[in-house]
DNA sequence: ACACCGATTATCT
DNA sequence: GATAATCGGTGTA
């Protein structure tokens, strides 16, 4: 039987109660978006965990369930899409069991197809390198807004797959961005990226 | 390269 | 009425 490792991930990859261990799973991974009859792509090298309600920085700290927050405490593998500073959209993926609200930021992407159609959306003054490298960015360069809010991850809208694999000590876990508020918890290593100093930033595959 | 700051609105108090 | 899981432009170095 062949293994195809293109597969999206399940909603069981989501389901874990160790949301900093997903939000370090998913670095490496690709997001994809089907969106206005437009196909993009992208490797996630930017993720930040958000572990409910024992987390200061979480929108479901202390259990607070309100019109926006409720998304968080349903299933895994849903998506959570809040509008941020009035103007950007952040996309963000649902973990563990229904009714604890734990949930990942994607925060950058390395634009892997559908390079031309995040152009057009994200301007013409935007350099390439600045097409996915912000959760505002990347959630304008894939067409990803409100509507997918409350929406499961599924292979007509938004999905993810397995893609690369970065070596180990190209991942680094730090504190999370623009959490001040959080007190203690803003200094939790639970945000994740690829290290862009890093000469061996080689793949596998 | 890095610091500062205004934009703009949903959400909650 | 204040705040916010940000961004891009402008300034200085």
């Amino acid at each position: 039987m062949i293994l195809d490792i293109k597969m999206m991930l399940p909603q069981s990859f989501f389901q874990s109660n160790d949301v900093v261990r997903i939000a370090r799973e998913l670095i490496g991974c690709s997001l994809h978006s089907l969106t206005d009859g437009h196909y993009c792509s992208g490797i996630i090298i930017e993720t930040e965990a958000y572990a409910g309600i024992t987390d200061k920085a979480s929108h479901a700290y202390g259990g607070r369930y309100t019109e926006r927050t409720k998304v968080l405490y349903l299933p895994a593998a849903h998506m959570y899409v809040y509008m941020c500073y009035g103007m950007h959209m952040l996309f963000n993926i649902v973990t563990a069991d229904e009714n604890t609200p734990h949930a990942v930021l994607i925060r950058a992407l390395l634009p892997l197809q559908g390079i031309e159609v995040m152009r057009e959306r994200r301007g013409a003054k935007v350099k390439d390198s600045a097409l996915c490298d912000g959760p505002g960015k990347l959630s304008q360069a894939l067409a990803i807004g409100k509507q997918h809010n409350a929406k499961l991850l599924s292979k007509d809208s938004v999905w993810i797959e397995r893609h690369s694999v970065f070596p180990e000590e190209a991942v680094l876990a730090g504190a999370r961005i623009g959490v001040d508020y959080a007190e203690e918890d803003a200094l939790l290593p639970y945000r994740f990226s690829v290290d862009k100093n890093l000469s061996s930033l080689q793949r596998k595959q």
